[in-house]
DNA sequence: ACCTGAACACCGTTCAAGT
DNA sequence: ACCTGAACACCGTTCAAGT
């Protein structure tokens, strides 16, 4: 239950790569999510184990669960460095301009972390990134003139939408870049996303001007 | 590239279940598949393991490779024989209903083989039951009026939330199942599939009346 | 043609033992 | 308080060997 910080990558940012050596107590858990990040970003989130994640910090062993419960516990706090990741619009923009912005950022961010979206479908982990976006959705959606019922159903069918379009769209792309390398695009992608986020959005404002609900 | 049988349930319909006995060269590849299938619905797609199909099969042993590529085709022609439990409408139910039906059955289907859902938002297999499903989707689309490219987005937005949907009910639904079980009911959710359904639509109808695209 | 079981390279996790 | 490495119970897959 304990809350980690909000930000992770600055610590590490400047190094360029390569497995540093730590001293005796140095390491700390967000060194963990950084290596996770950096494993997640370069082969996947399903690629990430905990043997991996020790050759990544140059660890010879498994120490890392002296940090971390288990692996689900890293992957949930990996996941929520992602979502840290996704820029929230100023309050003042309007409430459909405003969804637009964060999931096409939100896509944006997620295609960069291969398997996030998938593990953010399944698991509400309740950290802090993660409530941060969820509530500044909801706020948005409430101020936008949508009763607490609707809000709550068009956040998660938005987010449904989102991580199923990621998953997706990343996982055809790996497939077809194993055959024809050099190819891996997410152009036609992005258009679809787009097409289905302007769907749901332009439903969203009929049920406002149509109050037969 | 084999293309399978479409059906696969009615040989051991009637058996009740128990491992039964295979004399030699009796084995085939649907048996693989029911097995599968069986394995699925008790305990979910990702724990189903070649050996523990072996064991589901009375088969001491790794003779599933005789029938199956790899780990990967099963999980293919399984995800297939799934797809092959949804329902198509017939072909005068008007488009919009027609998606209503196909899109709540296969939520339904979906619900019962936990994992496959996820699988499916990851792999286009090209298997019988798959384009049997995808060409009556973009039948009834382009019988709606919608022109190829828009109807080709709609689907796809259609299946990530879809499948998005069913993956996340069933990752939270078995999270709190296991804390306080005997309480797995997907009641609110089915509202909040049918409400991200119906935007998806009233967007769709209102591209259809308003031509500015 | 079909079946067997040992073997290899991986997993997550635990645990006694070190400093 | 932090680190180590062996050990256990799993994986997917291969392969020589059986019938």
């Amino acid at each position: 239950m304990s809350q980690p910080k909000v930000g992770h990558e600055a610590a590490t940012s400047g190094t360029g790569g390569g497995p540093r050596v730590w001293r005796y107590g140095e390491l700390t858990r967000d060194d963990l999510v950084d290596a996770g990040l950096r494993i997640t970003r370069r082969q996947g989130f399903d690629h990430l184990s905990m043997r991996k994640l020790a050759a990544e910090l140059g660890s010879p062993s498994m120490n890392t669960y002296y940090y971390v419960r288990n692996k689900g516990q890293l992957l949930d706090l990996v996941g929520d460095a992602v979502l840290g990741e996704i820029v929230l619009p100023p309050a003042d923009v309007p409430w459909d301009r405003w969804l637009t912005q964060v999931f096409t950022d939100g896509r944006t961010v997620l295609l960069r972390y291969p398997g996030v979206a998938q593990h953010l479908l399944r698991r509400v982990s309740g950290l802090p990134n993660e409530r941060r976006l969820y509530q500044g959705l909801a706020a948005t959606l409430r101020q936008g003139g949508f009763d607490e019922a609707t809000s709550d159903r068009a956040q998660r069918t938005l987010a449904y939408l989102l991580f199923g379009a990621v998953t997706s769209e990343l996982a055809t792309a790996t497939a077809t870049a194993a055959n024809e390398p050099d190819t891996m695009s997410f152009s036609d992608d992005a258009e679809v996303f787009d097409f289905g986020l302007e769907l749901m959005l332009e439903g969203l404002r009929q049920l406002r001007t149509d109050p037969s609900e």
